[in-house]
RNA sequence: GGGAGAUUUCCCGAGCGGCCAAAGGGGGCAGACUGUAAAUCUGUUGUCUACGACUUCGGUGGUUCGAAUCCACCAUCUCCCA
């Protein structure tokens, strides 16, 4: 018996929200954010967390709850995000999943399966150090050796993920490419129904963005990133709003121009969101909202 | 009024006689993606009837087998002396 679930998807802009509080009230349902950034506390502004008015009375979960200090990561999501979901259904309720973050999406819904160990702190450090040392070809070389399906996607430059696929490989005792293999043989619990929002025209997009962040800047997001100076957790300080006001505030460009850089910002994003759910997520319905 | 220098492809910026449609970066466009994912990485970016052809490096002429690169004049801008 698998659990009836809706996920309402997008790029950033587009009224996820909105319509998230509108199924959660017409289907007796609560809302799961499915947001990287939305987790943590204290940058309600940057991270365009729904105020109580916009939450319409409907319960929300995942927004805040986490020390702009902590670090979080997909496991951290899903074993949480699990846990509300089993919850509210077993509430009689519906779990409405809205989000923007594509990784976390698909390794909710598609049950992906994430190593039991916790993540090896100091094998991490060893193998940062490796690459250092050896470079990112020389460690994906021996990559083709263990498991060459999974360095042919790598590529050089890419060390991160050269990186935590031995990381894998370490703590899992299983070669990326199995341990892929046996997370797709777990069936997901869910039976998921995703609705994706979406611009016809990109240039509405870009404008709508364009305004947000003005609004951002109009309800003190400069305060805002001014609390955090530099200072959040390396997950955290990744949220677009902060970082790309700090260089303003050491005096290296103008406020104008850091907000100009802002926007940009989040207008790439919005691009590598789009892509993510056009092409990682399966069976999305589009619905175009201009 | 006199002197020095600049003008490069969407932007910044290399190039200083052939290997230049022109380095590099930015931006744009497209894409990848199982533990940092609002992150990270990759490809592409003059035009075309596209392993070749055509038009580009402020403008107009010139030197040369050959110029973005040298010369002359013109235009615009910066700087220095009056």
């Amino acid at each position: 018996m698998s659990i009836k679930i809706i996920g309402i998807v997008g790029c950033t802009g587009t009224g996820k929200t909105r319509l998230g509080v509108e199924f959660a009230k017409e289907m007796n349902g609560e809302v799961i954010s499915c947001d990287s950034m939305q987790v943590y506390e204290g940058m309600p502004i940057a991270t365009n967390q729904p105020d109580e008015e916009e939450r319409g009375g409907i319960p929300h979960h995942l927004i805040g709850f986490l020390s702009p200090w902590c670090q979080y990561s997909v496991a951290d999501f899903c074993a949480d995000a699990h846990r509300v979901i089993a919850d509210i259904h077993r509430r009689c309720k519906l779990p409405v999943i809205v989000g923007g973050t594509g990784l976390y999406y698909k390794a909710l819904t598609e049950n992906l399966q994430f190593a039991q160990s916790e993540k090896n702190a100091v094998s991490r450090e060893k193998l940062l150090r490796e690459v250092e040392k050896d470079g990112g070809a020389a460690m994906l070389k021996k990559l083709t050796v263990l498991d060459p399906l999974c360095a042919e996607r790598l590529k050089v430059g890419g060390r991160r993920r050269i990186v935590r696929a031995w990381e894998r490989y370490l703590t899992t005792g299983l070669t990326p490419t199995a341990h892929d293999e046996f997370s797709r043989s777990v069936p997901s619990p869910y039976s998921v129904r995703t609705i994706g929002l979406d611009y016809s025209d990109r240039e509405k997009l870009n404008a709508n963005l364009d305004a947000r962040v003005e609004e951002m800047i109009a309800r003190g997001l400069w305060e805002e990133a001014q609390s955090f100076f530099e200072q959040q957790s390396s997950t955290a300080r990744q949220a677009i709003g902060h970082k790309e006001l700090f260089p303003a505030m050491r005096g290296e460009i103008s406020k104008e121009e850091a907000i100009d850089n802002l926007k940009r910002a989040t207008r790439q994003y919005a691009k590598r969101q789009r892509t993510w759910f056009r092409r990682q997520v399966a069976e999305v319905e589009w619905r175009a909202v201009d």
